[in-house]
DNA sequence: AATTCAATTAAGCATTTGCTTAAGTAACAT
DNA sequence: ATGTTACTTAAGCAAATGCTTAATTGAATT
């Protein structure tokens, strides 16, 4: 059970909230560094750090167009933390069955 | 958008592979400290350091039986992660599915 | 009462992380 | 050619992380 560095492990990845945020922030579609980094209060480099992170696990992908480097959304990686959780989500859907029921009973 | 302490965040707390596991297997069900351990070419204070952070971000609760410790996984907070990872899975379904109609259009 | 067992807490340490500022690279603008 | 813009890479640093061993707590055993 080797410890995995961040930048080869979407579960590490993932643990930082920029991180997520940089994700989230990109659903919309592709875009250049400089907007990317706009809405944070870090310096560009700090974001370019975190891209490049999210690069290597396969989350993002680059393109340059002249001098610009548009990073764009990779989801699939992230089926591996879907997955993951899936194996938990009948226990608290269990949970709210038996809620469902026990409202039902009452009701 | 401040850095959270691994105590205190869900996505954190399961970014370490030894907690995973340990979770993984609270899924067969409540078990004491020294079993858990059992499976890891650990020390038994690594693992307990491990379920006390687990237990900060509320994935187990403890129940003490004599002078063994119970732990029981609680996978509710799993549920934020389960929200944010939803908001991509379409991204790759919808991918799937436009392969599904690629392979039906070939055939 | 003394010892053993299950586990946590404490102390210490090497490594990793997330940032910063400064220095580099490459494309465009003048 | 020179400067400016967009971005990365490098260097350095404080803080956090994941471990270790040693010490502590508390319950059971003898």
């Amino acid at each position: 059970m080797g410890r995995l560095p961040a930048n080869t492990d979407v579960f590490a990845a993932i643990s930082d909230p920029t991180r997520r945020s940089l994700l989230d922030q990109l659903r919309l579609g592709e875009q250049p560094v400089k907007q990317l980094a706009a809405p944070f209060d870090m310096s560009v480099p700090a974001i370019s750090q975190h891209l490049s992170v999210l690069c290597e696990v396969g989350l993002v992908t680059q393109r340059r167009v002249g001098r610009q480097r548009f990073y764009r959304l990779n989801p699939e990686p992230l089926k591996q933390v879907s997955d993951w959780v899936a194996y938990y989500e009948h226990f608290w859907q269990d949970k709210l069955a038996s809620l469902g029921d026990y409202l039902e009973e009452e009701s």
